[in-house]
DNA sequence: TCTGGGGTCCTAGGACCC
DNA sequence: TCTGGGGTCCTAGGACCC
């Protein structure tokens, strides 16, 4: 048995793919490197059409010309990922197309290929779990690593590792990423966008006052937009500023847990170890519709959606083998107020009936006198189908079969709650 | 020109139980 | 008789993240 050092010095990473979605789209048409593109709005249309007017012809050969521009894009939606040369006009991730289509008209949209994007994120991080198996998942195009143990890991800061990972992934899926080393989740998170794309950053616990504290309070991960805005009001706008104020006074002005967290944020404190494993607590589907509809108007509409969103949820506990007892729904209102109501079941379910029964006991709870934009159905409370806590039966609660306003069948009732 | 879809975690009030 | 306290569960909303 080698002798365990008992304090190497944590050197953890957080890695981020280089604009996945639209690095993924630019291995099938290499013609369009360097061109700015957008992904998002999810209509496939566009592509479809694409294809068929040129069926084939391999996909990299359509020519430039060929491909749709964000100017003529109709529809609600948002950008997912913008390539590099479409940020320079200021155009990026969560913005809506229309917006988008004001700052960089020209540029190409595509929509994303969910199973594309899929498979070359499970092929990244197999890569990086066979160099290092301490890592946790992030999100599609993101992970930390735990570097402390692995050979090499100490290694100039984590650097000679960071290069690794790096090479591998460019040689096994084509793609760049980019990575920060630091002592702690929360450095290497920020570091790992110092030099995008295709970068490595090293940060030591002595670099938290020259390269974290100038940066704006909006790039600890954690702080939003609402406490940004928040802390704007208190005139604090950087780091280091906000690390300068007592942290007493911080709780004073966010809570006891938030404003403590906030003030070892910026010192850079952060203890959190990376996990490996772990287990959903919820399942959701929903839908933006193309344009807002009325619960009794669209009434057939939107019970078939309705259903169907169930009927998904259902389909997504079954594929992942899990069974959940807190039915829920999800409302939008054409002026984007959301409202959610959500229903306890005595027993875990992957039912697609009864998850549509339960749903349609919350609709009955809900406003559905204004246009609605979307339409969501969650499922929480999982627990693994078959095991012990999925065949607990809690004491039963009445249970209540009526017909909601959207059951498909006759329409016989009028919005429960509709005030004029 | 309004702003996707999938999640996690936190807070806070009320019900209910001991 | 005028008012305990602790714990857990349920529900609704909101901030935040990818």
């Amino acid at each position: 048995m080698h002798n365990r050092r008992v304090s190497l010095p944590r050197r953890i990473a957080h890695l981020d793919m280089d604009a996945f979605f639209a690095s993924v789209e630019l291995l099938r048409y290499p013609q369009l490197q360097g061109l700015p593109v957008v992904i998002g709005g999810g209509r496939r249309e566009a592509d479809r059409l694409l294809r068929e007017r040129h069926a084939g012809v391999p996909l990299a050969q359509i020519p430039v010309a060929a491909f749709p521009l964000l100017k003529d894009y109709v529809g609600r939606g948002v950008i997912t990922t913008a390539t590099y040369p479409a940020r320079q006009f200021g155009v990026g991730s969560a913005m809506g197309m229309m917006k988008a289509a004001k700052l960089c008209p020209q540029a190409i949209v595509l929509p994303v290929d969910f199973d594309e994007v899929r498979r070359f994120s499970r092929a990244f991080k197999a890569v990086i779990r066979e160099i290092a198996p301490v890592m946790e998942d992030r999100g599609i195009d993101e992970v930390y690593i735990d570097f402390t143990e692995v050979p090499g890991g100490q290694r100039e800061g984590g650097r000679v590792l960071a290069r690794l990972i790096q090479k591998s992934i460019f040689e096994a899926t084509g793609l760049t990423c980019s990575i920060g080393v630091a002592p702690n989740k929360l450095i290497a998170k920020m570091a790992s966008e110092f030099d995008k794309p295709n970068g490595i950053s090293i940060v030591h616990e002595q670099d938290v006052q020259a390269r974290i504290w100038p940066l704006p309070v909006r790039k600890i991960n954690g702080i939003g937009p609402k406490s940004e805005e928040k802390l704007h009001r208190l005139h604090i706008r950087t780091i280091g500023e906000l690390a300068a104020r007592p942290r007493e006074w911080l709780v004073d002005h966010f809570g006891a847990s938030y404003g403590a967290w906030m003030h070892d944020a910026a010192w850079g404190r952060d203890e959190r170890p990376v996990v490996t494993e772990s287990e959903p607590v919820s399942m959701s589907r929903e839908t933006t519709f193309e344009r807002d509809l009325h619960a009794v108007r669209d009434r057939t509409e939107l019970g078939a959606i309705f259903t169907d969103l169930c009927r998904r949820v259902a389909e997504d506990l079954r594929r992942k083998g899990y069974v959940g007892r807190t039915i829920g729904i999800k409302l939008r209102y054409d002026d984007f107020r959301t409202a959610t109501r959500d229903l306890t079941l005595d027993h875990a379910t992957d039912d697609a009936a009864t998850i549509r029964r339960a749903a349609g006991q919350c609709l009955k709870r809900v406003d559905l006198g204004r246009r609605l934009r979307l339409l969501g159905v969650r499922v929480g409370k999982l627990a693994k189908a078959g095991s012990e806590a999925a065949a607990e039966v809690r004491t039963p609660v009445a249970a209540e079969h009526t017909p909601d306003l959207f059951h498909e069948g006759p329409a016989v009732e009028r919005p429960a709650t509709s005030k004029g």
